[in-house]
DNA sequence: GTGGTCTAGACCACG
DNA sequence: GTGGTCTAGACCACC
């Protein structure tokens, strides 16, 4: 549970830690089958409210990446690589999508946007 | 003003509103020195409040992309191509700088997200 | 007649034309007697509404810089230099309290006024 | 929260207030990190409708000195007496520029202009 | 509870 | 005619 919690960020709480804990998963830096700390304890840690923590959970069980046990805690699902680059591949191009058609809205060229993401980089 | 509006999206609808006329500006479809629509009529025929509409202009003005006068009404402003260039490199970076972390956070390498972006391209 | 109009001031151009004009007549630089031009000819001549240039001349009566003659035009009052010094330092001093009030507000002293004031002059 | 509003003055209701809170803030009166009052709280104290609080607030918070976090409220922010100082004269100057040139219009030289203030302050 | 957005009217100064 | 300001409600997301 290594999470930073921007609160001047224009994104809302429970987004931020869904996104943050939805990548440490893919990326494999969470285990399969490892149980999250339970809500209250989560929510004492990033000093937040229970009810943010709870909206992150349901996002991650929404999106397939944990399971709730009801009375045992919420599980990181167990998922074969090519089920987890799928639904990284997924998340990504959801996001993708909407971002490439904003840049093409200013009229920049693909090699345009490159040489842009290049410098940000 | 050819302005498309979605109730469904998450953005709010006057930055949808500035979003559209600022990239109109900015791939110069919208002649300098033109007056914009009064935001009464624009707001009469987007069907939106005035407010709503006059909201959109603040963001346009305060970016430097059109300049009000009072009782007469809102010009495009009147900036060099090297302006223009600067102000549309100034949005864009502003919202790649979120969208590589995002992707970044994911793992992903600077040349997978070129693939990437070809592919929707 | 020598005018300069800014569109993009925040101040509405009648009054921009009432403080040219009167600071020209109080600094001499039209003489006393002297007819200004015709509404319709000054109001061609800057390329502004007739509503404009007669609101900038009442207020210039009203404040006894100038009289109308109906049918012969508006004269600049022929003023002592003793009324002529009074009437700027009503008119500068209804301005100052007003802008040092301002300054006051934020905590400065007269000291750090003046340091601010040399650097704009 | 001490604020005098004037519904003779030129001045609009949101700048007035957003003058007064902007010199608490520039001379320390208000400390960092306090929470303004919530909007609708403020809105009422002081017989105002939202929208114009809301406006004050937004000035507030483009100039850098408050920053609000969606849900929780608008703190004052935490500034270094450095950038404090660098905000107060960014803000006074820009206010300078426009009354020197006024006062410069009627021929007076910068001592003359010292003498009255000192008469005024 | 908080702020963010939006509506449908209104009055005013300016041109 | 224009924009500038303001009101008194409303619904929403977030915490």
């Amino acid at each position: 549970m290594n999470i930073a919690i921007s609160n001047t960020s224009e994104k809302p709480i429970y987004q931020q830690i869904f996104e943050q804990i939805s990548a440490q998963i893919i990326k494999g830096e969470i285990e399969k089958g490892y149980i999250l700390p339970p809500i209250r304890q989560a929510a004492k840690e990033l000093r937040l409210s229970i009810i943010t923590i709870k909206k992150a959970w349901e996002e991650l069980e929404r999106c397939g990446l944990i399971y709730t046990v009801t009375g045992k805690g919420c599980f990181v699902a167990e998922l074969s690589s090519d089920e987890i680059r799928q639904k990284r591949d997924e998340m990504i191009m959801k996001q993708l999508v909407e971002d490439t058609s904003y840049y093409k809205s200013f009229g920049l060229t693909i090699d345009e946007i490159f040489e842009l993401i290049k410098k940000v980089y």
